[in-house]
DNA sequence: CATGTTAATTACGAAAAGTAAGTGTTACTA
DNA sequence: TAGTAACACTTACTTTTCGTAATTAACATG
């Protein structure tokens, strides 16, 4: 096989690791703490706290420690990740145009 | 938990299940069949023909059947599917600004 | 010193996703 | 009738990923 576009790839790696996008849609909201995230996503501590660690790691999240009582730690877009702004805006357009009423319900149920 | 939006949820589903975008990069092209996406993509044939039916069952893929010696089988993009494009075009700009050399070379030899 | 609070880690079984290889179908071709 | 091309489907097996729950860590407070 050839590579279509190794930069392609690695982006879409990124973006396609699951929940990946809805913490950024969360995040582009501004500055959160872990257990606000938490309650905004349907996923577990275990992989909020592993998603973060791989978005730290790729530089599209900043990580800051805020040492008061209980300790703090605030999640933030880097640069690099409010320039992937444009790529969620267009997502939303995109539901927003083509996702019908019934498909939200669809899932909707399988998630029960 | 909230929903952040069920819309935006719904769509970040399909586009982040593995190897979606990739399919869609390379159906931008124009139609293909599934030979020439199998020789494109680094994703067996089995992958392949999963994803292509997924995308067919949510509108995205088009599949049309030649009655010709051998068989032909087209796959292209819906009305649907082709409104991805600034989506992918978004994601192939931000990974052209953001995404290095080093970090492309990482990914190559994870892949070995 | 036990308790509460936020965040992160670990362990472990279950579920999902992955690969490779082989089989089936259809229909032209030699 | 054997061979071949394009594609789909099946089987067996391995690897990843997920989710829950328990645990750790740091530290102020009562």
């Amino acid at each position: 096989m050839e590579t279509l576009c190794p930069r392609f790839e690695k982006a879409m790696g990124l973006l396609s690791t699951r929940w990946v996008g809805l913490i950024l849609f969360d995040l582009l909201e501004g500055e959160k703490r872990f257990s606000e995230m938490e309650a905004d996503l349907p996923i577990s501590g275990r992989l909020l706290s592993d998603r973060l660690k791989l978005l730290e790691k790729e530089g599209i999240v900043d990580r800051k420690i805020y040492s008061e009582f209980p300790v703090r730690i605030e999640y933030s877009l880097s640069e690099k990740g409010r320039a992937l702004e444009p790529v969620i805006k267009e997502i939303q357009s995109w539901a927003d145009h083509h996702i019908t009423h019934e498909e939200v319900n669809e899932e909707a149920q399988l998630k029960g």
